[in-house]
RNA sequence: GCGCCUGUAGCUCAGGUGGAUAGAGCAAUGGCCUUCUAAGCCAUGUGUCAGGAGUUCGAGUCUCUUCAGGCGCGCCA
């Protein structure tokens, strides 16, 4: 129910139209003033009062209700405050009838999403430089789905380039099968550095790249052989990690697949007097919107990233008819999908305003950008290992006796590994460090996780189903204003809340706002619990019960939509 | 040099469309388990919201500017 409007609607006032005043209230600052509030300063601008002398006509004017019970103006606000009883009846019934489907909505049906995310590049090695744009790009995806949206997720796979005819010729040349099927990806990418420190000495081996490169392109048998070896383990290890993490794909076209619909992209940009030739390269030159131009073909005739990207576009909108596109991709490429949006509109397509790039911040070790070149690079997989083996060395020291021990510390290890991307704005910038990520306490996934714990050892013990709408309400029956405390109904204002807090996520999709929200609703359950008693309280048992049902069941519907996983146990 | 982004407590970060006294977590200190999981709860302290100017009844939030840091700027992806 949306209180906001339903207080603007009972506020008429001369000149002034109803979605004006839903537009101006919000809620309190302080519940102690109400729980909305209706600044009066612009209006009285415009009624030609002043605020104190308006907000004392509104509060005095406003029809109390069985919803409004309290309205009173200070110093120039009109606070109303809302029946308790009928706001906890309304949330908790909504939650407990719609279980694991509340927060979903049927806003986004018959609307398609493309979200391009993870990308991954064949060959190299899972780090840590991959996980945000992996994450946040599944906690998008998982949203958009809840929500009722058609949803695509794209792994546009890094398959192709010149990078690969290094490979194969090192793989070929240095590669040992045995020790590749053992060391998997981490082997390969030894045998790309050490073909770099060769080519340092023997300026020869970049030629032989070019070689390779040009054989896996004209489908030399063995060259190609190697590289569809290369890209088997590479799928391989990635599907585990993503199995892991909870992240799904529709979509594994890469750059390799965009690159026989190049010619055809040059032919229209040519046919529209877009390209101009530079140096032997050609180029869409943006001077006059203000960007470097944009590269279509090297001198040598071959095709860009840019070039694939733009092929890529045009397929998606074809095969899917999007009804948006977005890229989450680290904001190094911001200038990059300016000019691939600003061409695409030179182009006349007339839907890349449904495209969008999805910035994040980088990844530091300590002030060093990562590079697995170089040899500074943390993998996905060891951070994935210490904090599961984190995880169970707790869960030892507390609860040694937990059935499925290793099965719970994966869900906590996994769920500190997705915190640390997705627990603050996605373009600031991380460094990543171990006693950060490895720290369980306080703002933390493991700390959701536990308070979800908490809540279903209690309802364990209440053993009671909530599950029928007619029987919640008849449950709560006998409930008054009276009966609920401040944190309680602070708690249940919070969950009401959650439905909205996943469409203002996709607003500006930050998948930290439903972060930030489970761990308000974490730490007001885990105030009430320590306030009240929930399962000896006599007539107030059922209804708290419903209330730790109901947060348990926004949590965990929560925690499932960030890929996390909640244990039953901890 | 040009463009984009960031700057809030010792540290890490929140602060929907400008609104009432700027909030959490970590770290520190002290309390709370013979009642529901102490991975928890309660209490205590710190802020020139990077600096300056402007718009406004009202600015951490909008505009301009200075400073500091990050990223990017034609044949890599």
């Amino acid at each position: 129910m949306d209180f906001k409007k339903y207080i603007a609607q009972n506020i008429i006032l001369d000149g002034i139209n109803e979605e004006e005043i839903y537009a101006l209230v919000t809620v309190a600052a302080n519940s102690s003033f109400g729980d909305f509030a209706l600044p009066c300063f612009t209006l009285a601008v415009r009624l030609n009062e002043k605020p104190f002398t308006l907000a004392k006509q509104i509060a005095q004017r406003y029809p109390k209700d069985q919803i409004v019970c309290e309205v009173e103006d200070t110093k120039g606000y009109v606070n109303f405050k809302i029946n308790r009883e009928y706001w906890t009846k309304v949330t908790l019934t909504k939650i407990l009838t719609e279980g694991d489907e509340y927060g979903s909505s049927k806003i986004g049906e018959g609307k398609t999403i493309c979200i391009d995310y993870s990308s991954i590049n064949i060959a190299k090695p899972f780090h840590i430089g991959h996980l945000s744009t992996t994450v946040l790009g599944s906690c998008l995806y998982k949203i958009y789905k809840f929500l009722g949206y058609t949803v695509v997720g794209i792994n546009y796979l890094g398959d192709y380039g010149t990078q690969f005819g290094k490979l194969v010729y090192a793989f070929e040349k240095w590669g040992d099968p045995a020790l590749i099927a053992t060391g998997g990806l981490r082997t390969i990418n030894d045998l790309y550095v050490k073909f770099h420190k060769q080519a340092k000495l023997d300026a020869s081996l970049e030629e032989k790249a070019r070689e390779y490169s040009k054989k896996i392109e004209e489908g030399d048998s063995r060259c190609v052989s190697i590289y569809e070896t290369l890209k088997a383990i590479t799928l391989k290890e990635v599907t585990a990690i993503y199995k892991n993490l909870n992240v799904e794909f529709d979509d594994w076209l890469g750059e390799s697949h965009f690159i026989a619909k190049v010619p055809d992209v040059v032919k229209e940009l040519d046919s529209m007097h877009l390209l101009t030739e530079n140096d032997g390269a050609k180029i869409v030159d943006l001077a006059e919107h203000n960007m470097p131009p944009a590269l279509i073909l090297r001198s040598d005739g071959a095709s860009l990233y840019l070039t694939r990207d733009i092929a890529a576009a045009e397929y998606r909108k074809e095969k899917y008819n999007f009804d948006k596109s977005l890229y989450v991709v680290a904001y190094q490429q911001n200038l990059h999908f300016k000019q691939l949006f600003k061409v695409l509109e030179l182009m006349d397509k007339n839907w890349v305003g449904d495209m969008q790039h999805i910035a994040y911040g980088m990844v530091s070790i300590e002030g060093m950008s990562m590079s697995t070149r170089n040899g500074v690079v943390i993998y996905l997989e060891d951070v994935i290992t210490q904090c599961i083996c984190k995880a169970e060395s707790i869960i030892q020291a507390k609860n040694p006796d937990l059935p499925d021990l290793a099965e719970v510390a994966r869900k906590i290890g996994l769920g500190a590994v997705i915190f640390s991307v997705v627990n603050m704005n996605r373009i600031k910038d991380v460094v990543f460090s171990y006693d950060k990520i490895l720290n369980f306490e306080g703002e933390t996934a493991c700390y959701v996780q536990y308070t979800c714990a908490r809540a279903n050892s209690i309802l364990e013990k209440g053993n009671i189903t909530l599950q029928e709408k007619n029987s919640i309400i008849y449950l709560l029956k006998r409930l008054e204003s009276d009966d609920i405390s401040n944190t309680e109904f602070d708690l249940i204002k919070k969950l009401s809340e959650f439905p909205s807090i996943l469409q203002m996520t996709l607003e500006k999709h930050e998948p930290c706002f439903v972060t930030r929200y489970a761990i308000t609703v974490a730490q007001l359950f885990n105030k009430f619990y320590m306030e009240s008693p929930i399962l000896n309280a006599n007539s107030y048992t059922t209804y708290r019960l419903a209330l730790t049902q109901a947060t348990l069941t926004t949590l965990t519907n929560a925690l499932m939509l960030l890929g996390i996983e909640v244990p039953k146990k901890m």
